[in-house]
DNA sequence: CGGCTCATTGAGTCGAGTCAACACCCGTGG
DNA sequence: CCACGGGTGTTGACTCGACTCAATGAGCCG
Protein backbone atom coordinates (compact mmCIF):
# COMPACT_ATOMS: atom_id res chain seq x y z
CA UNK A 1 0.00 0.00 0.00
CA UNK A 2 3.02 2.27 -0.13
CA UNK A 3 2.18 4.69 -2.89
CA UNK A 4 4.67 7.19 -4.14
CA UNK A 5 4.60 10.35 -6.11
CA UNK A 6 7.06 12.42 -8.01
CA UNK A 7 6.28 15.93 -7.02
CA UNK A 8 8.22 18.67 -8.68
CA UNK A 9 9.17 22.06 -7.40
CA UNK A 10 11.37 24.82 -8.71
CA UNK A 11 14.45 26.16 -7.02
CA UNK A 12 15.08 29.84 -6.52
CA UNK A 13 16.50 30.19 -10.02
CA UNK A 14 13.20 29.18 -11.57
CA UNK A 15 14.58 25.91 -12.84
CA UNK A 16 12.57 22.88 -12.03
CA UNK A 17 13.89 19.91 -10.18
CA UNK A 18 12.31 16.74 -9.01
CA UNK A 19 11.51 16.02 -5.41
CA UNK A 20 10.16 12.62 -4.55
CA UNK A 21 7.17 12.46 -2.32
CA UNK A 22 5.46 9.32 -1.22
CA UNK A 23 1.90 8.89 -2.34
CA UNK A 24 1.29 7.87 1.23
CA UNK A 25 2.12 11.40 2.24
CA UNK A 26 -0.14 12.80 -0.45
CA UNK A 27 -3.62 13.37 0.87
CA UNK A 28 -4.91 13.04 -2.67
CA UNK A 29 -3.83 9.48 -3.30
CA UNK A 30 -7.23 7.90 -2.62
CA UNK A 31 -8.76 10.16 -5.27
CA UNK A 32 -5.96 10.39 -7.76
CA UNK A 33 -4.59 6.88 -7.99
CA UNK A 34 -6.48 4.53 -5.71
CA UNK A 35 -4.46 1.53 -6.75
CA UNK A 36 -3.68 -1.64 -4.95
CA UNK A 37 -0.47 -2.63 -6.64
CA UNK A 38 2.73 -4.16 -5.45
CA UNK A 39 5.72 -2.15 -4.34
CA UNK A 40 7.76 -2.89 -7.43
CA UNK A 41 4.87 -1.79 -9.60
CA UNK A 42 4.65 1.41 -7.62
CA UNK A 43 8.26 2.12 -8.27
CA UNK A 44 7.61 1.72 -11.97
CA UNK A 45 4.67 4.09 -11.81
CA UNK A 46 6.62 6.58 -9.82
CA UNK A 47 9.49 6.43 -12.29
CA UNK A 48 7.36 7.71 -15.11
CA UNK A 49 6.19 10.84 -13.31
CA UNK A 50 8.00 13.84 -14.73
CA UNK A 51 9.01 17.46 -14.72
CA UNK A 52 6.22 18.99 -12.74
CA UNK A 53 6.64 22.55 -11.56
CA UNK A 54 4.67 25.02 -9.51
CA UNK A 55 2.80 27.23 -11.88
CA UNK A 56 1.74 30.79 -11.26
CA UNK A 57 -1.77 31.97 -11.98
CA UNK A 58 -2.46 32.06 -15.71
CA UNK A 59 0.34 29.71 -16.79
CA UNK A 60 -0.46 26.98 -19.27
CA UNK A 61 -0.10 23.25 -18.73
CA UNK A 62 -0.57 22.84 -22.47
CA UNK A 63 -2.22 24.62 -25.36
CA UNK A 64 -4.59 23.43 -28.06
CA UNK A 65 -2.68 21.76 -30.92
CA UNK A 66 0.37 21.10 -28.75
CA UNK A 67 1.52 17.54 -29.35
CA UNK A 68 -0.17 15.28 -26.85
CA UNK A 69 2.39 13.71 -24.57
CA UNK A 70 1.10 13.66 -21.06
CA UNK A 71 -1.84 13.90 -18.77
CA UNK A 72 -1.61 15.91 -15.57
CA UNK A 73 -2.73 15.36 -12.00
CA UNK A 74 -3.60 18.53 -10.17
CA UNK A 75 -1.84 18.50 -6.82
CA UNK A 76 -2.78 21.89 -5.47
CA UNK A 77 -4.51 24.98 -6.80
CA UNK A 78 -7.00 24.80 -9.66
CA UNK A 79 -6.91 24.52 -13.43
CA UNK A 80 -9.39 25.34 -16.16
CA UNK A 81 -9.52 23.83 -19.62
CA UNK A 82 -10.88 25.78 -22.53
CA UNK A 83 -11.03 25.97 -26.30
CA UNK A 84 -10.96 28.99 -28.57
CA UNK A 85 -13.39 29.25 -31.44
CA UNK A 86 -12.29 30.53 -34.83
CA UNK A 87 -13.26 34.04 -33.82
CA UNK A 88 -11.07 33.73 -30.77
CA UNK A 89 -13.80 33.62 -28.17
CA UNK A 90 -13.14 31.34 -25.27
CA UNK A 91 -15.24 28.41 -24.13
CA UNK A 92 -14.38 27.04 -20.71
CA UNK A 93 -14.80 23.27 -20.83
CA UNK A 94 -13.93 22.26 -17.31
CA UNK A 95 -12.52 23.07 -13.90
CA UNK A 96 -10.02 20.71 -12.28
CA UNK A 97 -9.39 20.59 -8.55
CA UNK A 98 -6.66 18.80 -6.58
CA UNK A 99 -6.67 15.05 -7.14
CA UNK A 100 -8.22 15.31 -10.58
CA UNK A 101 -6.64 14.39 -13.89
CA UNK A 102 -6.63 16.75 -16.86
CA UNK A 103 -5.58 16.35 -20.48
CA UNK A 104 -7.19 13.10 -21.53
CA UNK A 105 -8.65 14.64 -24.64
CA UNK A 106 -6.10 14.54 -27.39
CA UNK A 107 -5.30 10.86 -27.13
CA UNK A 108 -7.09 10.17 -30.38
CA UNK A 109 -5.50 12.99 -32.37
CA UNK A 110 -2.05 12.95 -30.76
CA UNK A 111 -2.58 16.66 -30.20
CA UNK A 112 -4.35 18.43 -27.41
CA UNK A 113 -7.73 19.68 -28.48
CA UNK A 114 -8.02 22.22 -25.70
CA UNK A 115 -5.78 24.40 -23.59
CA UNK A 116 -5.31 24.23 -19.85
CA UNK A 117 -4.26 27.10 -17.63
CA UNK A 118 -4.04 27.59 -13.90
CA UNK A 119 -6.61 29.71 -12.09
CA UNK A 120 -4.27 30.29 -9.20
CA UNK A 121 -0.80 29.17 -8.13
CA UNK A 122 -0.88 25.42 -8.60
CA UNK A 123 1.34 22.41 -8.66
CA UNK A 124 0.77 19.45 -10.94
CA UNK A 125 2.26 16.03 -11.57
CA UNK A 126 2.94 15.27 -15.22
CA UNK A 127 2.38 11.71 -16.36
CA UNK A 128 3.79 10.87 -19.81
CA UNK A 129 0.99 9.03 -21.53
CA UNK A 130 3.01 6.70 -23.70
CA UNK A 131 4.78 5.24 -20.73
CA UNK A 132 1.52 5.11 -18.84
CA UNK A 133 0.10 2.97 -21.63
CA UNK A 134 3.06 0.62 -21.49
CA UNK A 135 2.70 0.29 -17.77
CA UNK A 136 -1.06 -0.19 -18.06
CA UNK A 137 -0.47 -3.25 -20.21
CA UNK A 138 1.51 -4.77 -17.38
CA UNK A 139 -0.73 -3.73 -14.52
CA UNK A 140 -4.38 -4.60 -15.20
CA UNK A 141 -5.68 -2.54 -12.29
CA UNK A 142 -3.90 0.50 -13.66
CA UNK A 143 -5.41 -0.04 -17.09
CA UNK A 144 -8.83 -0.40 -15.57
CA UNK A 145 -8.28 2.69 -13.46
CA UNK A 146 -7.65 4.83 -16.50
CA UNK A 147 -10.53 3.40 -18.48
CA UNK A 148 -12.54 4.18 -15.40
CA UNK A 149 -11.26 7.74 -15.12
CA UNK A 150 -12.15 8.45 -18.72
CA UNK A 151 -15.52 6.87 -18.26
CA UNK A 152 -16.16 9.15 -15.32
CA UNK A 153 -15.17 12.11 -17.45
CA UNK A 154 -17.73 11.08 -20.04
CA UNK A 155 -20.38 10.71 -17.37
CA UNK A 156 -19.63 14.15 -15.99
CA UNK A 157 -19.98 15.61 -19.47
CA UNK A 158 -23.36 13.94 -19.80
CA UNK A 159 -24.50 15.49 -16.54
CA UNK A 160 -23.38 18.84 -17.83
CA UNK A 161 -25.18 18.23 -21.09
CA UNK A 162 -28.40 17.71 -19.16
CA UNK A 163 -27.76 20.78 -17.07
CA UNK A 164 -27.19 22.98 -20.10
CA UNK A 165 -30.04 21.73 -22.19
CA UNK A 166 -32.77 21.39 -19.61
CA UNK A 167 -32.08 23.50 -16.59
CA UNK A 168 -32.56 27.15 -15.68
CA UNK A 169 -29.76 29.54 -14.85
CA UNK A 170 -30.54 29.09 -11.14
CA UNK A 171 -30.14 25.35 -11.40
CA UNK A 172 -26.87 25.63 -13.25
CA UNK A 173 -25.31 27.82 -10.59
CA UNK A 174 -26.66 25.67 -7.77
CA UNK A 175 -25.40 22.55 -9.48
CA UNK A 176 -21.89 23.93 -9.96
CA UNK A 177 -21.66 24.97 -6.32
CA UNK A 178 -22.85 21.57 -5.13
CA UNK A 179 -20.39 19.85 -7.45
CA UNK A 180 -17.47 21.85 -6.13
CA UNK A 181 -18.60 21.28 -2.56
CA UNK A 182 -18.82 17.54 -3.15
CA UNK A 183 -15.37 17.42 -4.70
CA UNK A 184 -13.97 19.34 -1.76
CA UNK A 185 -15.60 16.94 0.62
CA UNK A 186 -13.92 14.00 -1.14
CA UNK A 187 -10.61 15.49 -0.16
CA UNK A 188 -11.76 15.88 3.42
CA UNK A 189 -12.57 19.58 3.28
CA UNK A 190 -15.75 21.37 4.24
CA UNK A 191 -18.86 20.64 2.22
CA UNK A 192 -20.45 23.98 3.08
CA UNK A 193 -17.68 26.56 2.97
CA UNK A 194 -15.82 27.06 -0.26
CA UNK A 195 -13.56 29.46 -2.03
CA UNK A 196 -14.21 29.60 -5.75
CA UNK A 197 -10.91 29.59 -7.62
CA UNK A 198 -12.49 30.96 -10.77
CA UNK A 199 -13.91 34.35 -11.71
CA UNK A 200 -17.56 35.10 -12.39
CA UNK A 201 -16.60 35.32 -16.03
CA UNK A 202 -15.31 31.78 -16.06
CA UNK A 203 -18.39 30.53 -14.25
CA UNK A 204 -20.67 32.31 -16.70
CA UNK A 205 -18.71 31.05 -19.67
CA UNK A 206 -18.66 27.48 -18.42
CA UNK A 207 -22.38 27.43 -17.68
CA UNK A 208 -23.41 29.24 -20.84
CA UNK A 209 -24.70 32.33 -19.04
CA UNK A 210 -23.93 36.05 -19.03
CA UNK A 211 -21.74 37.38 -16.25
CA UNK A 212 -24.54 39.67 -15.16
CA UNK A 213 -26.86 36.72 -14.75
CA UNK A 214 -24.38 34.89 -12.56
CA UNK A 215 -23.93 37.95 -10.42
CA UNK A 216 -27.66 38.52 -10.06
CA UNK A 217 -28.26 34.90 -9.08
CA UNK A 218 -25.57 34.97 -6.40
CA UNK A 219 -27.21 38.04 -4.91
CA UNK A 220 -30.66 36.50 -5.07
CA UNK A 221 -29.49 33.22 -3.52
CA UNK A 222 -28.11 35.29 -0.70
CA UNK A 223 -31.37 37.22 -0.29
CA UNK A 224 -33.23 33.92 -0.24
CA UNK A 225 -30.95 32.71 2.50
CA UNK A 226 -29.49 29.84 0.47
CA UNK A 227 -25.97 31.21 0.47
CA UNK A 228 -23.64 33.59 2.22
CA UNK A 229 -21.59 35.21 -0.50
CA UNK A 230 -18.55 37.36 -0.05
CA UNK A 231 -16.74 37.68 -3.32
CA UNK A 232 -15.36 34.26 -4.06
CA UNK A 233 -15.98 32.99 -0.56
CA UNK A 234 -19.22 31.03 -0.46
CA UNK A 235 -21.03 29.36 2.37
CA UNK A 236 -23.91 27.05 1.66
CA UNK A 237 -26.58 27.82 4.26
CA UNK A 238 -29.57 25.98 2.87
CA UNK A 239 -28.72 22.97 0.76
CA UNK A 240 -32.38 21.99 0.44
CA UNK A 241 -33.35 25.41 -0.82
CA UNK A 242 -30.53 25.33 -3.32
CA UNK A 243 -31.64 21.95 -4.67
CA UNK A 244 -35.38 22.24 -4.28
CA UNK A 245 -35.21 25.42 -6.22
CA UNK A 246 -34.97 23.45 -9.39
CA UNK A 247 -35.31 19.78 -8.65
CA UNK A 248 -31.66 18.91 -8.31
CA UNK A 249 -30.52 15.73 -6.61
CA UNK A 250 -28.68 15.65 -3.30
CA UNK B 1 -4.95 -7.36 -42.26
CA UNK B 2 -7.67 -9.96 -42.13
CA UNK B 3 -10.20 -8.56 -39.68
CA UNK B 4 -13.12 -10.58 -38.49
CA UNK B 5 -16.39 -9.90 -36.78
CA UNK B 6 -18.97 -11.90 -35.01
CA UNK B 7 -22.23 -10.64 -36.33
CA UNK B 8 -25.37 -12.07 -34.91
CA UNK B 9 -28.73 -12.57 -36.52
CA UNK B 10 -31.92 -14.20 -35.44
CA UNK B 11 -33.62 -17.11 -37.12
CA UNK B 12 -37.30 -17.13 -37.97
CA UNK B 13 -38.22 -18.28 -34.47
CA UNK B 14 -36.79 -15.13 -32.97
CA UNK B 15 -33.96 -16.97 -31.29
CA UNK B 16 -30.56 -15.54 -31.81
CA UNK B 17 -27.67 -17.40 -33.25
CA UNK B 18 -24.17 -16.40 -34.13
CA UNK B 19 -22.99 -15.96 -37.68
CA UNK B 20 -19.38 -15.18 -38.24
CA UNK B 21 -18.58 -12.42 -40.62
CA UNK B 22 -15.12 -11.28 -41.50
CA UNK B 23 -14.28 -7.72 -40.60
CA UNK B 24 -12.92 -7.55 -44.11
CA UNK B 25 -16.44 -7.97 -45.36
CA UNK B 26 -17.71 -5.36 -42.95
CA UNK B 27 -17.71 -1.94 -44.53
CA UNK B 28 -17.45 -0.46 -41.07
CA UNK B 29 -14.13 -1.97 -40.09
CA UNK B 30 -12.06 1.13 -40.89
CA UNK B 31 -14.26 3.15 -38.54
CA UNK B 32 -15.07 0.61 -35.89
CA UNK B 33 -11.81 -1.20 -35.27
CA UNK B 34 -9.05 0.15 -37.47
CA UNK B 35 -6.46 -2.18 -36.05
CA UNK B 36 -3.30 -3.52 -37.48
CA UNK B 37 -2.95 -6.73 -35.53
CA UNK B 38 -1.82 -10.19 -36.39
CA UNK B 39 -4.16 -12.94 -37.50
CA UNK B 40 -3.94 -14.84 -34.24
CA UNK B 41 -4.76 -11.69 -32.35
CA UNK B 42 -7.74 -11.14 -34.57
CA UNK B 43 -9.02 -14.56 -33.77
CA UNK B 44 -8.79 -13.71 -30.10
CA UNK B 45 -10.66 -10.49 -30.62
CA UNK B 46 -13.27 -12.18 -32.68
CA UNK B 47 -13.73 -14.85 -30.05
CA UNK B 48 -14.87 -12.37 -27.47
CA UNK B 49 -17.66 -10.90 -29.58
CA UNK B 50 -20.98 -12.16 -28.29
CA UNK B 51 -24.71 -12.62 -28.50
CA UNK B 52 -25.61 -9.79 -30.80
CA UNK B 53 -29.13 -9.77 -32.19
CA UNK B 54 -31.15 -7.65 -34.55
CA UNK B 55 -33.23 -5.30 -32.49
CA UNK B 56 -36.53 -3.80 -33.46
CA UNK B 57 -37.24 -0.12 -33.10
CA UNK B 58 -37.47 0.85 -29.44
CA UNK B 59 -35.66 -2.16 -27.98
CA UNK B 60 -33.01 -1.57 -25.35
CA UNK B 61 -29.34 -2.51 -25.56
CA UNK B 62 -29.12 -1.79 -21.85
CA UNK B 63 -30.83 0.30 -19.23
CA UNK B 64 -29.51 2.68 -16.61
CA UNK B 65 -28.35 0.77 -13.51
CA UNK B 66 -28.00 -2.51 -15.40
CA UNK B 67 -24.69 -4.09 -14.45
CA UNK B 68 -22.04 -2.95 -16.88
CA UNK B 69 -20.73 -5.89 -18.83
CA UNK B 70 -20.24 -4.88 -22.43
CA UNK B 71 -19.87 -2.14 -24.93
CA UNK B 72 -21.67 -2.32 -28.26
CA UNK B 73 -20.71 -1.56 -31.83
CA UNK B 74 -23.60 -0.39 -33.97
CA UNK B 75 -23.60 -2.38 -37.19
CA UNK B 76 -26.73 -1.08 -38.84
CA UNK B 77 -29.59 1.17 -37.87
CA UNK B 78 -29.25 3.82 -35.19
CA UNK B 79 -29.24 3.98 -31.41
CA UNK B 80 -29.87 6.77 -28.92
CA UNK B 81 -28.59 6.96 -25.37
CA UNK B 82 -30.52 8.80 -22.70
CA UNK B 83 -30.94 9.27 -19.00
CA UNK B 84 -34.08 9.79 -16.98
CA UNK B 85 -34.18 12.45 -14.29
CA UNK B 86 -35.86 11.80 -10.95
CA UNK B 87 -39.12 13.19 -12.30
CA UNK B 88 -38.93 10.74 -15.17
CA UNK B 89 -38.21 13.22 -17.91
CA UNK B 90 -35.85 12.04 -20.59
CA UNK B 91 -32.57 13.61 -21.63
CA UNK B 92 -31.12 12.30 -24.86
CA UNK B 93 -27.34 12.19 -24.48
CA UNK B 94 -26.24 10.91 -27.87
CA UNK B 95 -27.02 9.36 -31.21
CA UNK B 96 -24.94 6.44 -32.47
CA UNK B 97 -24.67 5.49 -36.13
CA UNK B 98 -23.16 2.39 -37.76
CA UNK B 99 -19.49 1.92 -36.92
CA UNK B 100 -19.77 3.76 -33.61
CA UNK B 101 -19.30 2.32 -30.13
CA UNK B 102 -21.83 2.87 -27.36
CA UNK B 103 -21.86 2.02 -23.68
CA UNK B 104 -18.49 3.25 -22.47
CA UNK B 105 -20.00 5.15 -19.60
CA UNK B 106 -20.49 2.84 -16.67
CA UNK B 107 -16.94 1.51 -16.60
CA UNK B 108 -16.23 3.44 -13.44
CA UNK B 109 -19.38 2.42 -11.58
CA UNK B 110 -19.74 -1.13 -12.91
CA UNK B 111 -23.27 -0.10 -13.80
CA UNK B 112 -24.57 1.68 -16.85
CA UNK B 113 -25.38 5.29 -16.10
CA UNK B 114 -27.64 5.70 -19.09
CA UNK B 115 -29.99 3.66 -21.22
CA UNK B 116 -29.62 2.86 -24.89
CA UNK B 117 -32.47 2.07 -27.25
CA UNK B 118 -32.72 1.64 -30.98
CA UNK B 119 -34.30 4.35 -33.11
CA UNK B 120 -35.02 1.88 -35.89
CA UNK B 121 -34.35 -1.78 -36.62
CA UNK B 122 -30.67 -2.21 -35.88
CA UNK B 123 -28.03 -4.83 -35.42
CA UNK B 124 -25.20 -4.51 -32.97
CA UNK B 125 -22.07 -6.42 -31.97
CA UNK B 126 -21.71 -6.91 -28.24
CA UNK B 127 -18.17 -6.78 -26.85
CA UNK B 128 -17.79 -8.02 -23.26
CA UNK B 129 -15.68 -5.39 -21.60
CA UNK B 130 -13.84 -7.56 -19.11
CA UNK B 131 -12.47 -9.74 -21.84
CA UNK B 132 -11.72 -6.69 -23.92
CA UNK B 133 -9.60 -5.36 -21.08
CA UNK B 134 -7.72 -8.64 -20.83
CA UNK B 135 -7.07 -8.63 -24.53
CA UNK B 136 -6.06 -4.96 -24.46
CA UNK B 137 -3.28 -5.80 -22.04
CA UNK B 138 -1.89 -8.22 -24.58
CA UNK B 139 -2.39 -6.06 -27.66
CA UNK B 140 -1.05 -2.53 -27.15
CA UNK B 141 -2.67 -1.18 -30.29
CA UNK B 142 -6.04 -2.39 -29.06
CA UNK B 143 -5.53 -0.72 -25.71
CA UNK B 144 -4.54 2.48 -27.42
CA UNK B 145 -7.52 2.22 -29.73
CA UNK B 146 -9.95 2.13 -26.83
CA UNK B 147 -8.24 4.94 -24.96
CA UNK B 148 -8.49 6.80 -28.21
CA UNK B 149 -12.18 6.02 -28.68
CA UNK B 150 -12.99 7.27 -25.23
CA UNK B 151 -10.90 10.34 -25.79
CA UNK B 152 -12.85 11.06 -28.95
CA UNK B 153 -16.07 10.68 -26.99
CA UNK B 154 -14.86 13.27 -24.50
CA UNK B 155 -13.92 15.61 -27.33
CA UNK B 156 -17.33 15.26 -28.91
CA UNK B 157 -18.95 16.08 -25.60
CA UNK B 158 -16.83 19.21 -25.36
CA UNK B 159 -17.97 20.30 -28.80
CA UNK B 160 -21.53 19.77 -27.71
CA UNK B 161 -20.88 21.72 -24.54
CA UNK B 162 -19.77 24.67 -26.62
CA UNK B 163 -22.75 24.32 -28.91
CA UNK B 164 -25.19 24.30 -26.02
CA UNK B 165 -23.66 27.10 -24.04
CA UNK B 166 -22.79 29.54 -26.77
CA UNK B 167 -24.76 28.94 -29.91
CA UNK B 168 -28.23 29.85 -31.13
CA UNK B 169 -30.96 27.38 -31.94
CA UNK B 170 -30.16 27.79 -35.64
CA UNK B 171 -26.53 26.89 -35.09
CA UNK B 172 -27.41 23.85 -33.04
CA UNK B 173 -29.63 22.40 -35.73
CA UNK B 174 -27.13 23.21 -38.47
CA UNK B 175 -24.35 21.65 -36.45
CA UNK B 176 -26.25 18.45 -35.82
CA UNK B 177 -27.07 18.06 -39.51
CA UNK B 178 -23.47 18.65 -40.52
CA UNK B 179 -22.27 16.18 -37.92
CA UNK B 180 -24.59 13.47 -39.18
CA UNK B 181 -23.62 14.22 -42.77
CA UNK B 182 -19.93 13.96 -41.90
CA UNK B 183 -20.42 10.68 -40.11
CA UNK B 184 -22.34 9.31 -43.10
CA UNK B 185 -19.56 10.39 -45.39
CA UNK B 186 -17.02 8.47 -43.29
CA UNK B 187 -18.91 5.33 -44.16
CA UNK B 188 -18.89 6.23 -47.82
CA UNK B 189 -22.42 7.58 -48.02
CA UNK B 190 -23.66 10.89 -49.33
CA UNK B 191 -22.63 14.01 -47.48
CA UNK B 192 -25.64 15.98 -48.69
CA UNK B 193 -28.58 13.63 -48.62
CA UNK B 194 -29.56 12.11 -45.32
CA UNK B 195 -32.37 10.37 -43.57
CA UNK B 196 -32.67 11.31 -39.93
CA UNK B 197 -33.25 8.20 -37.84
CA UNK B 198 -34.58 10.21 -34.90
CA UNK B 199 -37.79 12.16 -34.33
CA UNK B 200 -38.06 15.91 -33.98
CA UNK B 201 -38.67 15.28 -30.30
CA UNK B 202 -35.35 13.51 -29.92
CA UNK B 203 -33.55 16.25 -31.82
CA UNK B 204 -35.14 18.94 -29.68
CA UNK B 205 -34.38 17.05 -26.50
CA UNK B 206 -30.77 16.40 -27.47
CA UNK B 207 -30.14 20.02 -28.44
CA UNK B 208 -32.00 21.52 -25.52
CA UNK B 209 -34.73 23.08 -27.64
CA UNK B 210 -38.50 22.86 -27.86
CA UNK B 211 -39.95 20.66 -30.60
CA UNK B 212 -41.74 23.65 -32.06
CA UNK B 213 -38.47 25.50 -32.38
CA UNK B 214 -36.88 22.61 -34.25
CA UNK B 215 -39.80 22.44 -36.60
CA UNK B 216 -39.79 26.18 -37.25
CA UNK B 217 -36.08 26.19 -37.99
CA UNK B 218 -36.36 23.33 -40.47
CA UNK B 219 -39.06 25.27 -42.27
CA UNK B 220 -37.06 28.46 -42.28
CA UNK B 221 -33.87 26.75 -43.48
CA UNK B 222 -35.95 25.42 -46.35
CA UNK B 223 -37.34 28.90 -47.13
CA UNK B 224 -33.80 30.27 -47.06
CA UNK B 225 -32.76 27.61 -49.55
CA UNK B 226 -30.29 25.95 -47.20
CA UNK B 227 -32.15 22.65 -47.04
CA UNK B 228 -34.72 20.56 -48.80
CA UNK B 229 -36.80 18.97 -46.07
CA UNK B 230 -39.34 16.22 -46.48
CA UNK B 231 -40.13 14.74 -43.11
CA UNK B 232 -36.98 12.97 -42.02
CA UNK B 233 -35.41 13.12 -45.46
CA UNK B 234 -33.00 16.04 -45.62
CA UNK B 235 -30.91 17.38 -48.44
CA UNK B 236 -28.24 19.96 -47.76
CA UNK B 237 -28.45 22.48 -50.60
CA UNK B 238 -26.30 25.29 -49.29
CA UNK B 239 -23.58 24.18 -46.90
CA UNK B 240 -22.12 27.69 -46.75
CA UNK B 241 -25.45 29.20 -45.83
CA UNK B 242 -25.94 26.62 -43.13
CA UNK B 243 -22.52 27.33 -41.61
CA UNK B 244 -22.22 31.04 -42.27
CA UNK B 245 -25.51 31.47 -40.54
CA UNK B 246 -23.79 31.23 -37.22
CA UNK B 247 -20.07 30.99 -37.72
CA UNK B 248 -19.75 27.22 -37.74
CA UNK B 249 -16.68 25.51 -39.10
CA UNK B 250 -16.75 23.51 -42.36
C1' DC C 1 -63.23 4.44 -39.55
C1' DG C 2 -61.20 6.06 -34.97
C1' DG C 3 -57.11 6.51 -32.31
C1' DC C 4 -52.49 7.06 -32.19
C1' DT C 5 -47.87 9.52 -32.67
C1' DC C 6 -45.37 12.86 -35.18
C1' DA C 7 -44.99 17.34 -37.29
C1' DT C 8 -46.24 22.06 -38.38
C1' DT C 9 -47.97 26.76 -37.54
C1' DG C 10 -49.74 30.81 -34.86
C1' DA C 11 -50.17 33.89 -30.74
C1' DG C 12 -48.60 35.50 -26.49
C1' DT C 13 -45.18 35.36 -22.53
C1' DC C 14 -40.98 35.29 -19.99
C1' DG C 15 -36.12 34.19 -18.90
C1' DA C 16 -31.89 35.55 -19.85
C1' DG C 17 -28.97 38.47 -22.90
C1' DT C 18 -27.33 43.20 -24.07
C1' DC C 19 -26.09 47.78 -23.09
C1' DA C 20 -24.70 51.01 -19.84
C1' DA C 21 -23.30 52.89 -15.47
C1' DC C 22 -20.99 52.40 -11.31
C1' DA C 23 -18.51 50.38 -7.09
C1' DC C 24 -14.59 47.91 -5.43
C1' DC C 25 -9.97 46.24 -4.88
C1' DC C 26 -5.23 46.37 -5.80
C1' DG C 27 -0.79 47.59 -7.57
C1' DT C 28 1.80 51.36 -9.79
C1' DG C 29 3.81 55.59 -9.96
C1' DG C 30 3.90 60.57 -9.45
C1' DC D 1 0.13 60.41 0.38
C1' DC D 2 -3.31 60.28 -3.27
C1' DA D 3 -4.42 59.84 -8.19
C1' DC D 4 -4.82 56.72 -11.78
C1' DG D 5 -5.94 52.67 -14.34
C1' DG D 6 -7.27 47.92 -15.08
C1' DG D 7 -9.48 43.85 -13.72
C1' DT D 8 -13.46 42.23 -11.33
C1' DG D 9 -18.10 42.37 -9.63
C1' DT D 10 -22.81 44.43 -9.08
C1' DT D 11 -27.12 46.65 -10.46
C1' DG D 12 -30.76 48.73 -13.53
C1' DA D 13 -33.44 49.32 -17.89
C1' DC D 14 -34.64 47.49 -22.14
C1' DT D 15 -34.86 43.87 -25.80
C1' DC D 16 -35.42 39.60 -28.03
C1' DG D 17 -35.02 34.60 -28.81
C1' DA D 18 -36.96 30.62 -27.56
C1' DC D 19 -40.63 28.52 -24.65
C1' DT D 20 -45.55 27.58 -23.68
C1' DC D 21 -50.11 26.91 -24.94
C1' DA D 22 -53.27 25.75 -28.40
C1' DA D 23 -55.03 24.19 -32.75
C1' DT D 24 -54.58 21.68 -36.99
C1' DG D 25 -52.66 18.45 -40.42
C1' DA D 26 -50.40 14.14 -42.11
C1' DG D 27 -49.26 9.38 -41.79
C1' DC D 28 -49.90 4.79 -39.73
C1' DC D 29 -52.10 0.74 -37.73
C1' DG D 30 -55.70 -2.07 -35.70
Amino acid sequence: MSRKYLHLVSDSTGHTMASRTSCNDCSLSPICLPLAVSLSELDQLEDIMRRGRPLKRGEHLYRASDPFESVYAVRSGAVKSYVLSEEGEEQVTGFYLPGEIIGMDGISTAHHMSSAKTLETSSVCEIPFGRLEELSSKIPTLQHHFFSLMSREIQADRELHMLLSKKSADDRIASLLLSIAARQQRRGLSAVRLRLPMSRYDIANYLGLAVETVSRIFTRFQQQGFLAVEGREIEILDREGLCGNGRLRA
